[in-house]
DNA sequence: AGGCGCTTGTGAAGACGTGCACAAATCGCG
DNA sequence: CGCGATTTGTGCACGTCTTCACAAGCGCCT
């Protein structure tokens, strides 16, 4: 389930601050989730809470790193460091989070040769002898669009499996490859887009307006966490 | 419908190459959906494609654009100009597709005055002016996570209603207000649980390992464009 | 030892999203 | 003018996700 790492984070946040055990009520308010749904999520994993206690906050981290396969620090590779590269490659949340950021790569000689945070950037053909090296399961993808399907490519060829896309365009990649994107600019048009509603919803309260005003009520978008009380 | 932007890039990109219509399969193929899924979503628009024919380019951007509110350029408040902050500000993705920077904040006194790609970095407590001087739509959060809430709290209270979240913790907002989130850390997580899985599924294709590791088959992922062909 | 309050785990119902498959509609061409 | 190729729009069925509600279980207090 994609709620699990969200829940694992909230757990660690627990933890830190001294909780031992936590009811499904208090961590479900704390992962922004309904309480009945957490439990539903918690017993797929096969978990132990306690009846009239509730979940016991190191085994559940325990139990979600395991399900999420974070016994293991994977290696990820990062390849085009531009602005958004560098502000990554930069980012303690790599370590903090159960990864490790294998090798910095980009196509720009400028580029090659300079440090950030310790590590080295190379050129995108040294791909191979990096995947040679250790076993590269992440690739993370932060060029312009026009050259992602072809990183991707490269990524593929050396037996990544796993890929983040931080470019606008969809890849295309072989089965049995996993690929997900970030796009800030689709982020912000779902927000501007219920902006919009809003606007729309507060000037005519009751009639509709123009046939397009008038959406025909209640279009979805799934992951935003609307409303969380206050 | 959160795929709407999604078929705008795709449409943009069709029409720089000079397409002047599209068939449902042609945008579902570039849009990475199914073809019958794009054109309920279309029809939901009270949109106008000619059977026979396909939809026309120009006419459709113009739609879903004006469904989405890209028809004013939304102002666009970043605050937090550290690591990730740097990068968003220089981040071109912002006006070209329909948004502008109307201010970078911080809390920094070391970072108020510096200017980023022809904007000057104000003190976070600059906000109250800055929304008095023109309406702020959108707020994007780019600050430590301890710091989030209490950005949220001063963002609502200048009556900002859409808040873009990327600092790796839950938002309290009031009703009416949206927050959308993006943690790079739960998007490995994920991919590094398919790879978990896929690393099981590889090793014991038959018989199930321990009773962790066989879970009850098909942990459902969503968002996850899995194995677009080739 | 027994009861009471609290919390988990889950059955069932409903809402929702998805994809197939096909009828209706439009265009181009003979 | 009519026919066939093509493509939209959608009814329908299916699977999934969500939420409520409640019985079963556990620990604590008396
Ligand atoms: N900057 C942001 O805040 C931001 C936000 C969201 C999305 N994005 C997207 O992320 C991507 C990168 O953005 P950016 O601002 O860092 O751009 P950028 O131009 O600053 O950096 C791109 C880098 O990729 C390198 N590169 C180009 N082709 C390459 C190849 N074939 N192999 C390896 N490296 C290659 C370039 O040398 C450059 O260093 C873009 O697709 C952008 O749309 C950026
Ligand atoms: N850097 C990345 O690649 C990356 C990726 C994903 C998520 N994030 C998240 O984004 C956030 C920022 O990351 P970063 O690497 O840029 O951190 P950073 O420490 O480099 O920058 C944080 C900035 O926020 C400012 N700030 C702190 N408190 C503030 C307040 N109350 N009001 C206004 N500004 C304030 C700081 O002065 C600093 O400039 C973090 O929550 C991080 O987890 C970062």
């Amino acid at each position: 389930m994609a709620r699990l790492p969200e829940y694992l984070r909230a757990l660690h946040n627990l933890a830190e601050t001294g909780h031992e055990t936590v009811s499904s009520e208090g961590l479900a308010n704390a992962a922004g989730v309904n309480s009945a749904k957490l439990r539903k999520d918690l017993s797929q994993l096969g978990s132990y809470g306690t009846r009239g206690v509730g979940y016991d906050v190191g085994l559940l981290i325990d139990q979600i790193e395991y399900v999420l396969g974070l016994t293991q620090r994977r290696a990820v590779v990062l390849v085009g460091v531009g602005n958004l590269g560098h502000a990554l490659a930069g980012y303690d949340g790599f370590a903090s989070r159960g990864f490790r950021i294998a090798a910095l790569l980009d196509a720009d000689q400028e580029l090659v040769g300079e440090e950030i945070n310790g590590l080295v950037v190379q050129h995108i053909d040294d791909l191979p002898q990096v995947a040679a090296e250790e076993s590269i399961a992440i690739g993370v993808i932060a060029t312009p669009a026009a050259a992602a399907q072809r990183v991707a490519d490269q990524l593929v060829a050396v037996g990544v499996t796993s890929i983040l896309n931080f470019a606008p365009c969809v890849l295309s990649v072989p089965e049995g490859v996993d690929v997900r994107k970030v796009d800030l600019a689709i982020e912000l048009q779902i927000l501007s887009f219920h902006e919009h509603r809003k606007a729309s919803l507060t000037a005519l309260p009751a009639a509709g307006g123009s046939a397009l005003t008038a959406l025909p009520g209640g279009l979805a978008v799934t992951e935003s966490q609307e409303a969380i009380g206050t």
